[in-house]
Order: C-alpha cells, then sequence, then structure tokens
DNA sequence: AATCCACCGGAATCGATGGCCT
DNA sequence: AGGCCATCGATTCCGGTGGATT
C-alpha cells in the first residue's frame, strides 16, 4: 500500500521548507533558559529535506543522469522512483531537484502530492502556480484554459515530482503533461506494475521509456547513520546514545519516517518532562507511540461523519453493513445517505483504515490493525 | 430451480458555492 | 446586480452479483 498520508498534512511542505535553515530566534531564546533536548524540531520533521542525504549515492546520481538533459536545455525522459515507504523517495527527488535548479535557477521544480492533488485539474494548477502564472485561476476556469496556459509559458523548464502517483484518478492528465515540450517529470509510487495497471493505454506507452530507480528498505547500520545526522543538526549531542539509535533504527524496520517519528516522539516526551536525555523507558513508550502516529493522525483528521463510521466499526470489531448503517444513522445528526456512506468506506478502505471482507451479503466491515508487530 | 434480497459501485443529476462578465 | 459557468459533495437511480429462501 501507498504511504498512508494524512489529507491535508502534506500542503503546507513546501512553504515549511523554505524556512528551513534559519533557526527561528524565539525558539533559542526559550530554550536556553531550560533543560533542553531539541535544538531545532523542523529537523525532525517528515518534511525536512537533509542538506547531504545519507547512504542514497547511488540512487541520487541515477536520478540526476536522468535530468542531466534539463542542464542542456532539452527535456528529460521521464523519471520513476519505485519503493516502500520510509526509503527516501521523496527526499532524493527532492534532494536532486534541489540540486538541479540550483545549477540552473531557470529550472522550475513543481511537487505535487497526488493524495491532495488527484484530479487532472488541481495537477495542471500545481504546474501553473511553479510558473507564477496561476494568479487569476479559479475554480471555474476551463482545464483547456489552464493547459493553454502552461503550453505558452515554454520559456522556462519545468521538472513535476508526481510523488504518490498511484493516488492519481484521473491518469490522463499525465498524457497532458507528457504532450507538454517543456515539462519533464518525476513519478513516485511504491511498486511499478500496480502503477501501471492504473493507466490507460495511451498513457501507458508513453511512459514505458524512462529511468527507473527503485529503493530498498534501509538496513538497521543505514538507518542508525541518518537518525545520527538528524540528531547533529537536530538535537544536543549528548541527550541520544548510538545504543539508542540502534533500538530507534531496529523497531522501525526500514522504514525512516517511522524512525524519524519515534526519535521525535521520544525527544519530545523528554523535553516536556525537563530532561536533558533520552531514558531508555521513554523509548519503550515513543516506539509503539510513532508506529501508530500516522495512522492517528489520519484517523484524527477524518471529517465527522467518516470518523463516525470508524469509531462504530472500532467498537464492533466486526460488523456488517446494515447494522453499521443503522448504528451510524442512529449517532449522526443529519445522517448521510447509504449511497454516500459506501463512498466513504471506498475511501476509508483506500487509506487502509478499515477493511472489507467477504462480497455481497456475506460482507463485514472491520479495522485494519496496525500491521507491524511490537517486538517485545 | 426459481426467486428474493442485501449489497456493491457506475452514471446521471442536484444544489451550494464562488468567481467572471456585462 | 444579475446571469453564467465550472466544481464538488451528495443524492438518486439502477444494473449486476451471489448467497439465502421458498
Amino acid at each position: 500500500m501507498a504511504g498512508v498520508t494524512a489529507p491535508g498534512v502534506i500542503a503546507p511542505v513546501r512553504r515549511r521548507n523554505r524556512k528551513i535553515g534559519r533557526r527561528s530566534p524565539s525558539l533559542k531564546i526559550l530554550q536556553r533558559e531550560q533543560t533542553t533536548v531539541i535544538v531545532d524540531d523542523r529537523v525532525l520533521t517528515e518534511a525536512f529535506v537533509p542538506s547531504e542525504v545519507v547512504h542514497r549515492h547511488e540512487e541520487i546520481s541515477r536520478l540526476s543522469e536522468a535530468v542531466e538533459p534539463l542542464l542542456s536545455g532539452g527535456r528529460a525522459d521521464p523519471a520513476f522512483l519505485f519503493g516502500p515507504t520510509g526509503v527516501g523517495k521523496t527526499c532524493i527527488a527532492r534532494y536532486t531537484l534541489d540540486q538541479l535548479a540550483e545549477r540552473r535557477p531557470s529550472i522550475r521544480v513543481a511537487y505535487v502530492n497526488c493524495w491532495q492533488e488527484y484530479t487532472r485539474f488541481r495537477v495542471l494548477y500545481s504546474l501553473l502556480e511553479a510558473v507564477d502564472q496561476a494568479y487569476d485561476v479559479h475554480r471555474s476556469t476551463a482545464q483547456d484554459e489552464l493547459y493553454g496556459r502552461l503550453r505558452s509559458a515554454d520559456e522556462a523548464p519545468i521538472v513535476v515530482i508526481l510523488d504518490e502517483v498511484d493516488q492519481l484518478e484521473e491518469s490522463e492528465v499525465l498524457y497532458d503533461v507528457h504532450r507538454l515540450p517543456h515539462v519533464s517529470v518525476v513519478l513516485v509510487a511504491n511498486r511499478e506494475e500496480e502503477l501501471f495497471a492504473r493507466f490507460d493505454d495511451r498513457v501507458r506507452s508513453r511512459f514505458r521509456a524512462g529511468t527507473r530507480v527503485t529503493l530498498d528498505r534501509y538496513g538497521v547500520d543505514e538507518l542508525v547513520a541518518i537518525l545520527a545526522e538528524r540528531v547533529r543538526q537536530g538535537l544536543e549531542p549528548e541527550s541520544v546514545t548510538d545504543e539508542q539509535l540502534r533500538q530507534i533504527a531496529d523497531a522501525a524496520a526500514g522504514d525512516a519516517r517511522v524512525a524519524i517519528g519515534i526519535l521525535r516522539s521520544a525527544a519530545t516526551r523528554a523535553q516536556g518532562r525537563g530532561d536533558d536525555r533520552l531514558t531508555d523507558s521513554l523509548l519503550e513508550d515513543a516506539i509503539p507511540d510513532a508506529r501508530n502516529a500516522i495512522r492517528q493522525k489520519t484517523i484524527e483528521n477524518l471529517p465527522t461523519h467518516q470518523r463516525t463510521l470508524y469509531d462504530v466499526i472500532d467498537e464492533h470489531g466486526e460488523i456488517e453493513p446494515s447494522d453499521l448503517y443503522e448504528a451510524y444513522e442512529d449517532r449522526a445528526d443529519e445522517p448521510k445517505t447509504r449511497r454516500t456512506v459506501r463512498n466513504y468506506l471506498t475511501k476509508m478502505a483506500h487509506y487502509d483504515l478499515v477493511e472489507a471482507t467477504g462480497e455481497n451479503r456475506g460482507r463485514t466491515y472491520r479495522i485494519v490493525e496496525s500491521t507491524i508487530v511490537d517486538t517485545r
């Protein structure tokens, strides 16, 4: 399954990211007066793009090669990044293209997360934003108008990162993008087969060529190195031991996002208690905590009706559609229709929050339990 | 075996929303 | 201000599926 990212969480990323590197003065002053673990909390967020990417040199250079033609004013073939969650796909895509844009500032980089921007309109809009042509676009602007504007804005080469492309609901937009001669794409997804299965033939044949970079899960040592780098940039050096980093890396099962999440959670707790270092018991608490954090976030951000459905299913453990609807109907004020509820349920299944077993009559819904098992 | 029925999900449509144009 | 138009979530309608019932 794709990296589960809560809807609406990614949106502010680009803006937040720009600020990274400058520490807010208020933060410093605040922390000097008390014991402290965290020096720069932005380093521990998912959006952070490290200035040096650890252990992905080969992958980065392959991606750089793929986008190389842009430096000489040409257009790059599509590039693909595949791999499971938390292996640094998004990170190296951004990193590599940032570097590219540094070498040739006329290149515009657009980042589109297809969990949020899953329609043709929104993708085109994001592209226009990248070339500062989105100023007077509104919801009623015709899509052809957007497309035409992109077409005529061809003095600046654009590279677009389409993150989680497999979430794109209108994959035809890839065809549109492909027809724009000055736009190059980097597609990020979990698995190649599943991605291509979603494409229609036109798109599939256009994207057959191109560079594929596949990322594997990190080993424990690699994760330790990544964590150590974050500690160096974001925490007090003495606050965490190597042994503890190893423990975190172990628990994260190859997923850097989880590893950093554990570190963040433990550090925040330590800081909250006024300690100046992480204790082992704190770490033990933080591990299951961070494992569920991403998921928890999605649940909390669920719109009320979907949240109600989630709660009902959660309380029953396993429930049949009709009972589910009845319970939901009781609990919600102004309940939605059955059809709408069905839409909600498919959406929630899509997010891996609930799962349906059985067909037709025998169908039941249940909560998807966290897939990561407790190692203790 | 025929019929019923709970359920799924596609397609068309509605209505609220919000900017544009005259 | 008033008409226009596109988007979007919700709803209505409906055909298909397959286990349950008669």
